[in-house]
DNA sequence: GTCTATACAAAGATAGAC
DNA sequence: GTCTATCTTTGTATAGAC
């Protein structure tokens, strides 16, 4: 869990990975100082140096394993031959919301740093992932018409962005913590149906 | 223009304005070196701090004027008392997506920078600007049974989304800038027709 | 493995000449 | 106003004791 504190148990190597997964997620690779680390974990510099050499390793190790828990949700779901368009939008929906409420900061945190390091999405491959996906079949077939990226844009795009725009979204008096959480479980039932009547349109 | 060259003939005040704007806006205020401004605005380091004292000094300036270009162009349309539902839409989309594809960097830029410095809406006021629009009341009343912030967050996410994920898009090979283009042109017309089939969902 | 102390590098800011 | 040179601060990385 990102949020939770370096758990006393654990080993040093660990806290401090726990520790640089929270602060480099919220404050992104350069606005983080390993000192902002080490303190959270509750262990000396040096240390962190001792375990993972450089800041750069280290943020190198947090990022693949962030990248893995916000792109591997979605490969297996988009895949699978045996479900259905509608079956499928519902399960990323869902999913993306559920995970995100646990991880709030993580698609900023993907979006900013990949602009800076565009190597490290070569490596995951998300292009032929989404491109060449049975949803991708899916909906080019439902509407042949209009190109089926704007559908995945659009879909992820309603789920995924609410939690960009949450600091705006909650600057506002009117919605707290609670009530942000509650509109995004609504969404898990709003955003199919509305993608299925987009996917109607002319 | 955010994406130019200085020009030589503006001031060396206006130049180093320029480059702030470009590199903070590329890289976020943490990533960016005063030195890069410096070299972008082909003046030396010394006149920067003349010009505008600190890095956070010359930084504030920019992200006002930032922020007043992406939130400004939403302000009048939404409390036009005289505009259809339907015809603010059109109008948010069409605006937003013209001015994105002149600063690409623009939303990734700002949902990065407001993480951190969360005082600077508070003075922009986004909250009331947004949540007692006359947009929100027209929302309110095509469909009473769904909160209309919903609605706002989908269209917004709709339109400015596909930006913040255009690194992710583009390292596909099945995308180059000019189709990128191209869909966002296209979803000058789709968003509006989507927004109104999704508020017609019960 | 873990700490203290410190070296070293990078980046922001300023002094002073022109 | 603009530059060169330099000071200061901050942040990363290492040496060496325990």
């Amino acid at each position: 869990m990102a949020k939770s504190k370096p758990s006393k148990t654990a080993s040093a190597e660990e806290k401090i990975k726990e520790a640089a997964r929270h602060v480099f997620t919220k404050k992104g690779y350069a606005a983080t100082r390993t000192r902002d680390i080490a303190e959270e974990a509750g262990i000396n510099l040096a240390l962190l140096n001792y375990y993972f050499r450089s800041k750069e390793k280290l943020f190198g190790i947090v990022m693949e394993e962030r990248m893995a828990q916000f792109f591997g949700l979605i490969t297996p779901i988009v895949n699978d031959v045996n479900s259905t368009l509608d079956r499928k939008i519902e399960l990323i929906v869902s999913y993306y919301v559920d995970m995100l409420l646990q991880n709030p900061d993580l698609p900023l945190f993907i979006m900013s740093e990949l602009r800076h390091d565009s190597d490290l999405f070569r490596k995951f491959q998300v292009q032929n992932l989404i491109i060449n996906s049975h949803l991708i079949l899916q909906l080019k077939e439902k509407q042949p018409s209009i190109h089926p990226l704007h559908f995945v844009v659009s879909i992820l795009g309603l789920t995924i962005f609410p939690f960009i725009a949450k600091p705006i979204i909650q600057s506002t008096d009117a919605l707290n913590s609670q009530m942000f959480a509650a509109m995004m479980e609504e969404r898990k039932k709003l955003v199919p149906k509305w993608a299925k009547a987009m996917i109607k349109v002319k």
